[in-house]
DNA sequence: GTCGGTGCAAACGCTTTGCAACCTA
DNA sequence: TAGGTTGCAAAGCGTTTGCACCGAC
């Protein structure tokens, strides 16, 4: 994939910029991440598949590069309320506009890349004084999906 | 505090339906939350505080104590990144209605209690077809006061 | 040769659980 | 007195750290 060779390069360039190494381990990580985007897998799921691609690789290496990425602003960290750590690569084009819909039916967590909150953070700046820099927003409900089958289900 | 003793046996019969009891350790527990309302205590600082007012308690029981309070939705659960549950006492007349600002400077946590995202949520349903119930929203970024001090930095 | 990076295992901090004793409705 | 509740200690789990070894520049 062209596309993730750019990817990889293009942080290869940051980290050599920030006096660090592009490692087959951190290559591996950042392939994998690049493979199951928008997936919001913990550290330990990466784990298990960053080893198909690089098995010798150590659980603390992984924690150890996302952190760096997290640092970096390549992987952004979220944690939702079960507490486990789960990484996302962020887009380039992309600032923070990022949010969350989290189905308590099926679990599946869906992305929207839209920014919804523009209006809402002036009003913040306005009522409250408060300069905002990022936000983390998860919707907790019921998607689509699911619906369909509670409806069809109700009626049945 | 007529407010709290109120609020104290208003929850001591959720606890009944529940088929529940109103044990000293609960009440204590309540009664701290209530004190330190919005204070986003995490278990381990609720348990000192709650200790003051019924020393023999263990941990154990102030993780249990919460885990049934928020099942009874009577408290909510809230984890920022730092990837420690905090809580927070629910208000009777409060939905989800509750968003937080979490200065990056001084690490204050305010709380806003204003509905802030309705036109968002009817957004959610309308283009992407998910049924919000509940949401997490917290903005990042400096308060007032950190704003001010900086400002003042910036020009002395 | 230096210095960052690695794997392993041990340690860590928060949270949960097993169990016998307790106590309240 | 029956069943929920408790305190304690131990275990659990995700994450971090100390350390000796490795490998690129």
């Amino acid at each position: 994939m062209v596309f993730q060779e750019e990817h990889i390069t293009e942080i290869g360039k940051k980290l050599h910029q920030a006096g660090m190494k592009l490692t087959p381990q951190r290559r591996a990580t950042v392939n994998t991440l690049l493979k199951y985007q928008t997936k919001h897998l913990s550290a330990e799921e990466l784990f298990t598949l960053i080893k198909l691609e690089e098995p010798e690789i150590g659980l603390a290496t992984v924690y150890r590069t996302l952190d760096l990425l997290t640092e970096l602003q390549i992987v952004e960290r979220v944690t939702f309320d079960d507490g486990v750590a789960r990484y996302d690569l962020r887009r380039a084009d992309q600032q923070h506009f990022h949010h969350h819909l989290l189905c308590s039916v099926c679990g599946k967590v869906e992305e929207i890349h839209e920014d919804l909150l523009g209006e809402v953070e002036n009003e913040v700046l306005r009522k409250y004084g408060f300069t905002v820099q990022d936000h983390r927003l998860t919707f907790h409900g019921v998607c689509e999906a699911c619906s369909r089958k509670e409806r069809y289900q109700d009626q049945g």
